[in-house]
DNA sequence: TATTGATCATGC
DNA sequence: GCATGATCAATA
């Protein structure tokens, strides 16, 4: 008989980085049945409708306390928590959501004031089971990653940011496609494709469209865990 | 079958 | 409606 999960069903916000790290590490090698039974909720057959559920039970877990308010999960540790789904072959299997597109101040923003920037600067990745041949109850929890980007990959995103809203600096956001992009990528953000908010086009006119968001590609996630893998220190926020 | 565009739940 | 959490599912 395994121990459970833990007994704290709603756990205060973890002190420091180490002890979310702790926690974190804690969680590996339980399944989302055992997760989610800790936490005196029952799991769906399939996620269809329930898309961030999983992501949800992990916060709880950990204690992350920024609810839907625009801030980090981990507020006082200025840390942003991601759940990271693993196919079969324990490759990332979807995009992650990174943030909306500004709406205004398009213009003269610069990517150290970013909202990609300042979402990626400290992340920790919790990989989970996501073969669809698994049952939702039987999925794992993986080791998580703690990770700030490296000179050359904050460089690679910058890139993408600088070439994805210079388009939209210039009016181009009808033009955007999934294509663009090569780790940052701009798709759909919306509860349905009917959705449109009011933005301003380069001339300063209202306009509507269809909101949109950044996802980092399941490529580039898929190079953290190979980065990640190599480390010897797993630990790419202690480290001196 | 990988990818893009569309969609689902919840809280305020 | 808009923010959070994401995965679904049609199509290239």
């Amino acid at each position: 008989m395994r121990a459970p999960v833990s007994t704290s069903h709603d756990p205060a916000p973890p002190n420091s980085i180490p002890e979310l790290l702790q926690r974190a590490q804690a969680l590996a090698g339980y399944n989302l049945g055992e997760l989610a039974a800790s936490q005196q909720r029952e799991l769906p057959d399939r996620l269809t409708r329930a898309k961030g559920l999983v992501g949800q039970l992990v916060e709880r877990a950990l204690g992350a306390n920024a609810g839907n308010r625009s801030a980090p999960d981990f507020e006082q540790l200025g840390v942003e928590l991601k759940t990271l789904p693993l196919g079969a072959r324990g490759r990332p299997k979807e995009s992650t959501f990174v943030s909306t597109i500004p709406l205004t101040d398009v213009h003269h923003l610069e990517w150290p004031q970013s909202r990609v920037c300042a979402k990626l600067r400290r992340v920790l990745w919790v990989p989970i089971e996501a073969d669809p041949t698994i049952p939702l109850p039987q999925r794992r929890i993986g080791q998580p990653l703690p990770w700030t980007p490296s000179g050359p990959q904050e460089h690679a995103l910058r890139t993408d940011w600088e070439e994805l809203m210079g388009l939209i600096a210039c009016g181009q956001i009808e033009r955007i496609t999934a294509h663009l992009g090569q780790h940052l990528q701009i798709r759909p953000k919306a509860a349905h494709s009917q959705v449109r908010r009011i933005v301003q086009d380069e001339h300063g006119a209202p306009h509507r469209t269809l909101p949109l968001g950044f996802y980092l590609r399941p490529t580039f996630t898929a190079l953290l865990l190979d980065e990640f893998g190599r480390n010897a220190n797993h630990n790419s926020w202690l480290s001196a």
